[in-house]
DNA sequence: GATGAATGAGTTTTCATTCAT
DNA sequence: GATGAATGAAAACTCATTCAT
């Protein structure tokens, strides 16, 4: 963090990314202000506008640059053939890129309200629809859809609820992830 | 809604709930003010004052108002004894109870950061917890936990964020309730 | 002015509107910021906003306030023969009525550029176009419509203009109605 | 306009008066950024700041660079005879110098309040000043003045007051031209 | 001849809340 | 059982300006 002295470099920008998504995550996108994430920073609230240009910029930044792997995972997930081995593999690879944006994803879950008249919002709903489709069996029943939607869901939601549950979080990721698979592939109706 | 001319004597505070849970529920609490509350009840925003002592009273009363059966529900739980079917049934009178206050429950679905510093938010998560409690199995792994976790998510999430599914409403329900079932059966330690 | 002690009345509006005019009028309607205005009035800004939604409804107010009598003016003029004493007698009682809402005039004649995009704008300029269309002869020359033009703005400009003129204020309105009317009379067709 | 690629090496200045000019008389001096002058030239503000000291010095310039006719035109007036032939050659160069300058007074025309804390706005009342003192007869009685002054008046505010009304503009600008020289005359006390 | 990064002072506007009536 | 009038604090945002590079 080395804040001592003159941080003044060509940082700032990603230095206010940081501080707000810490920020969003924690208190919400509304209450958490501007001049919140300025003094936090050590800057006017006027700099902020010199990097983004308003308040809701700042989050379509964080999204652009941290929902890319989500998006990549999703294209490469519809170049796969719908086997239940391919399936497995980009229900393990979500897991994966959901950690490494963990606390953009707590912010999504927790502030759900607030994306919905967002931009970003309907943006990452269609994401979500484009990862159900690879999941689900097409002529699967409602409960097997269900099951698919569960598994993503359980997922997004794991991360964080489970934090005041006690345990070690790489066993907590592991054992979502499995409960997440089992779902899926009781979902591609293996019924009989 | 019989909401032409005149007012009818004595309920205003109930109609206050109403109109506060649906712009809640609607646009999240931070967004809904209380000017807009006021507004669409052609009072004035001191009449809010006069039956609620803060903007969050508004909001603790519904939870008192509307959670209760929810309350119940844990309380009845825990005199019942930790059997499967008593675990079924549980889930079976959740899944009602959900329904019951849909609209509570997508606000709290929705605004978990604003939840988390109300008062209110502490409440529910501990009634969470206990319920969670009741599912579980004493001595299952943390793999069993997840399931009975992702079990109660499901049917949180599953109310919401299915009305842009197509299908029917009650058919959707009943499916949420056998993916839950299944979860929380699949918990009870299958181990062997 | 009496504003020692306790001014609280229901007067308040009235008492915005009043200094709003002025500090418009003095200093131009951008120049005039809310904080001045309740500062003059030693409310504070937000009072201001308890008696009008923008600061832009302040001026419309203004307008809708002031403006009437020249709305009824036209409209009386409209319901006139169009002889030469009628028109005459428009032009009189467009003198007096100017007079009687000089300031807000004199903001209009010096703040062009902002009337032209706040609604209010249209609604004068349409105003003026009635106006002119009294008072012109209907198959006059380009000169003659542009005679009556400048009678019209003559009376408008004048009573700011000449206020650095030396003079008694009487005898220049006069001055200004008497070369108004010439002009306009002019213009009805001495073409034989 | 060619202001595709190159930026054509030292120009600059006179494209950033150009520029402020044009936004200027649109949409007025304070409504105008510098930002926004900075963008429609594809530069930044700062470059702004290289060429002029204050957002107020642009407009100075403007006056010095496009007001110089006018001046020049006066001196070269007070250089004449007072006789009415020398009067109607005033009006008539007046005319083409305002033409010319068009932008630069319909900018005036519509920003007085604006104009009248600018430095610049007591340089131009002046200028005024002294052309009146051209215009006008000695011994004139009130009306005679405020003829001579409704003339200089008619002019600047007919170039775009009648914008918006049918008509060859140059057909116009000689009507306008036309009545404001009749104005002029009638002033010199032709009474008798 | 310019830019990138920032600031300080300001703007309009909104909000939850209060209180005398 | 309410209203009318107001407040204090804060919000998001904008602007002219500066200065090291």
């Amino acid at each position: 963090m080395s804040s001592t002295a003159q941080p003044r470099r060509g940082n700032t920008r990603q230095r206010i990314q940081d501080v707000a998504l810490e920020l969003f995550a924690e208190q919400g996108y509304e209450k958490t202000s501007l001049r919140e994430i300025a003094e936090q920073l050590d800057v006017t609230k006027a700099a902020l506008y010199y990097h983004f240009k308003t308040k809701e910029d700042i989050l379509v930044s964080l999204f652009q640059d941290l929902a890319r792997p989500i998006d990549e995972l999703i294209a490469w997930g519809e170049t796969q053939p719908p086997t239940l081995e391919a399936k497995k593999e980009i229900l393990r690879r979500y897991s994966e890129a959901l950690a490494a944006a963990a606390p953009l994803f707590r912010f999504m879950q927790e502030n759900q309200a607030t994306m919905r008249d967002l931009s970003v919002g309907e943006t990452f709903k269609s994401r979500m629809m484009r990862l159900l489709e690879l999941l689900k069996q097409p002529e699967g029943t409602m409960t097997d859809r269900v099951r698919c939607f569960t598994a993503i869901f359980a997922m997004h939601a794991g991360i964080f609820a489970l934090r005041d549950v006690e345990g070690d979080p790489e066993e907590k990721q592991e054992a979502i992830l499995e409960v997440a698979t089992d779902l899926m592939v009781r979902a591609q109706g293996v019924t009989e």
